[in-house]
RNA sequence: UCCCAUAUAGUCUAGUGGUUAGGAUAUGGCCCUUUCAAGGCCGAGACCCGAGUUCAAUUCUCGGUAUGGGAACCA
C-alpha cells in the first residue's frame, strides 16, 4: 500500500517553527516511501481565521523547499483540501453517526453547560465531563422525546451533534514512536463533533478527511496524543477501522528557557517562523530569512530536533535526510528549542555555499542597507574575503560595511588601545609609499609596508593594528592588505589621509 | 485534581545487562593568525531518585519525583 500523508494547518496565524518541523517530517517520510503528500487547510473555527494565513503557510514552507504533491494551492483527486468547503461531507457523515445511534443532538447552551460544570465542581467532580453518566441530566437526543427532538431540528434550534462514547471500554493503539497507548473510555468526553454553526470540529474533520482521503500515516504532534483515542473511537463508530491510519506523535518543541512548549506567542523573544510575519494588531516578527538564515541550515537544525540517524552525521541536504528517514528513530521526549546550534548551522551552509551562489543574497542584504551594488566581480572578492567569518548573511554588511563606505567612526576600544600617538604619522607615510604602488595587489602592498616599517626600525604589531583601525575602522576583519587592495588605491591613500582625524 | 507521555553533560543526542558511557553544540585553556573568524590540540561537564530481579542494572520490573501534553461548540 502507498503512503499517503498530510499536514494540516489551521490558518490562524503564522507558521512557527514546530508545524514546520510536522511539515517537514511528513514531507521526508512521504518522499522515502514515494508516496504522496498533501496540503490540507483545517479552517473549522471561523471566529480564528487570519486573511492570508493560508498563503504565507505555503510560501513559508516553500522557502524551506518542502513541496507537497496535492492540496489546497496545487488541487488533486481529493478536492476540495479546504475543510470549510467540505461542510457538506461532514454533515452527511454527522447524520450517519446519529441513525448509528453513535453520535446524538445536543441542545444545551453554553450557560447550561457552564452550570453543569459548576454544579459537578461543587459536588467534588474534579474534571466535570459531559460523558455517559453527566449526559443522561442534560438536553439531548438521548434524554428528550423523540418528538421534541425533532420538533427542534426542524425548528432549527441551535443543536451540537455529540459522540456516544462508550461507558467501558479500552481503547487501544499502537504509535509509530510511542508503541502500544491505552486509555480507558471513561476518560474520554462525549466530544462535540459537529458545532452549532454547521461547522465540525477537529475531531470530526480529521478523521473524515482522513479517512477519504486515504491518508496512512498521521504523524503530527505530541499535543494530539491524548485526543488520538477518541479518534480511534470514531473510527470504529465509522466502521473504519480497518484502514484507520497508522499514528506517530512527534515530541514537543519546548521553550528554550522556562517551561511550557514553545508557542507562537513567544515569536517577540526569538525567532519563530520562516519568513516576517504580521498578526492581526499590526506587530510584525521577523523570520528566519529576514535575519539571515539560510533555509538549507534551518530544515538541517529542525530535522536533528527529535529525529537522528542513529549515528554521528549532522550535516544533511534533504536528500540525504530523505534516505536515512524512519518513524523508528523519533525520539520520545520533548526538546528544547536552542538557536545556538541553529546558529552553528547557518555557518556551516554559509561555508558550504560557493561565492558565485552568495553573490544574489548578500546583493539583498546591500540592498536592505541602501548601498550601492557594486560589480560582481567587486562583490565575489568581498564574499570570499567575509565568507569563513560570518554566521549569518546579515554580518556580511554588519561586520563588512567599510568594504562599501569610507568609516565614519573607529572602534573605541581598539582605537585606546592600538592608535599610539605617532599612528598619524605613520598612516601619512604609508599613503605616501602606496602612491608609489604601481601594481595594486595585496603582496605588493604588503611588501611595500613592510620594507617601510623596517626601514624606519618600526614594529609591525604596532604599525598593522593602526593600519587596520584606518581602513577599516573596525578591530577585526580579513587581512588589511586584501581590503585595502579590493577598495583599490585610491579609497585606500583617502582612508590613510583621513585617518589623521582619529584621535 | 484526573488522564496520557517522557526522563543520558547547559543544549541536541548515540549507545549498552559487564563500555575509560560516544558525537555535536555551547563553554574554559593553548596553538595558529601580530587582529577577528575558521582550523588544530587539550580540559571541565551526564545515565532523575528509591527498591526489586541478577554474579552484575544507566539499561529489565515496580514505586516515587520532576517535566511536558491533554481534560473547549480551539486546532
Amino acid at each position: 500500500m502507498s503512503v499517503v500523508v498530510r499536514f494540516a494547518p489551521s490558518p490562524t496565524g503564522g507558521l512557527h517553527i514546530g508545524g514546520v518541523r510536522t511539515a517537514l517530517y511528513n514531507y521526508l517520510f512521504a518522499r522515502k516511501h514515494k508516496g504522496r503528500f498533501i496540503l490540507r487547510i483545517e479552517d473549522t473555527d471561523q471566529t480564528r481565521f487570519v486573511e492570508g494565513a493560508e498563503d504565507y503557510i505555503i510560501n513559508s514552507l516553500k522557502w524551506c523547499g518542502i513541496e507537497f504533491n496535492e492540496g489546497v494551492h496545487l488541487g488533486g483527486p481529493c478536492v476540495p483540501y479546504r475543510q470549510s468547503e467540505r461542510k457538506e461531507l461532514y454533515a452527511g457523515y454527522a447524520r450517519q453517526l446519529i441513525e448509528s445511534g453513535a453520535g446524538y443532538y445536543a441542545f444545551d447552551t453554553p450557560t447550561e453547560l457552564d452550570e453543569m460544570r459548576a454544579r459537578l465542581e461543587a459536588s467534588g467532580i474534579k474534571s466535570p465531563q459531559y460523558n455517559s453518566i453527566t449526559r443522561s441530566t442534560m438536553k439531548n437526543s438521548l434524554t428528550l422525546p423523540q418528538e421534541e427532538v425533532q420538533r427542534r431540528v426542524d425548528a432549527g434550534d441551535p443543536y451540537v451533534i455529540r459522540l456516544k462514547v462508550p461507558r467501558k471500554e479500552e481503547v487501544r493503539f499502537h504509535d509509530e514512536v510511542r508503541g502500544w497507548v491505552v486509555i480507558h473510555s471513561s476518560q474520554v468526553d462525549d466530544k462535540v463533533l459537529m458545532k452549532s454553526d454547521g461547522m465540525p470540529t477537529y475531531h470530526m474533520a480529521n478523521v473524515v478527511d482522513d479517512h477519504t482521503m486515504g491518508i496512512t500515516h498521521v504523524i503530527r504532534g505530541e499535543e494530539w496524543l491524548s485526543s488520538t483515542p477518541l479518534h480511534v473511537l470514531l473510527y470504529r463508530a465509522f466502521g473504519w477501522e480497518d484502514t484507520m491510519p497508522k499514528f506517530a506523535h512527534l515530541p514537543l518543541i519546548l521553550k528554550p528557557e522556562g517551561t511550557g512548549k514553545l508557542s507562537k506567542r513567544d515569536a517577540d523573544k526569538f525567532p519563530q517562523f520562516p519568513l516576517a510575519f504580521t498578526d492581526a494588531e499590526g506587530k510584525t516578527y521577523k523570520g528566519f530569512k529576514e535575519l539571515g538564515y539560510l533555509p538549507e541550515a534551518l530544515i538541517n537544525f529542525l530535522a536533528l530536533l527529535g529525529w537522528n540517524p542513529g549515528g554521528d552525521e549532522e550535516i544533511m541536504d534533504l536528500d540525504r535526510m530523505t534516505e536515512a528517514f524512519s518513524l523508528e528513530r523519533i525520539g520520545k521526549s520533548g526538546t528544547k528549542y536552542d538557536l545556538a546550534k541553529a546558529e552553528w548551522f547557518n555557518q556551516v551552509y554559509l561555508r558550504k555555499r560557493t561565492d558565485e551562489e552568495l553573490i544574489e543574497p548578500v546583493k539583498i542584504e546591500l540592498q536592505k542597507e541602501g548601498i550601492e551594488i557594486p560589480t560582481d566581480a567587486f562583490l565575489l572578492r568581498f564574499i570570499s574575503l567575509m565568507k569563513e567569518r560570518v554566521t549569518f548573511l546579515k554580518d556580511f554588511i554588519a561586520q563588512g560595511r567599510y568594504f562599501f563606505e569610507t568609516p565614519q567612526v573607529y572602534d573605541e576600544g581598539f582605537k585606546q588601545n592600538k592608535w599610539v600617538p605617532e599612528a598619524p604619522v605613520w598612516m601619512i607615510e604609508i599613503a605616501k609609499q602606496f602612491e608609489t604602488v604601481e601594481n595594486w595587489q595585496t603582496s605588493e602592498l604588503e611588501s611595500c609596508l613592510k620594507h617601510w616599517v623596517s626601514k624606519h626600525e618600526l614594529s609591525l604589531g604596532k604599525v598593522l593594528p593602526a593600519f587596520r583601525l584606518a581602513i577599516t575602522g573596525l578591530g577585526y576583519g580579513p587581512v588589511t592588505f586584501e581590503v585595502a587592495q579590493t577598495i583599490g588605491k585610491t579609497e585606500t591613500l583617502l582612508r590613510l589621509n583621513k585617518a589623521t582625524e582619529i584621535k
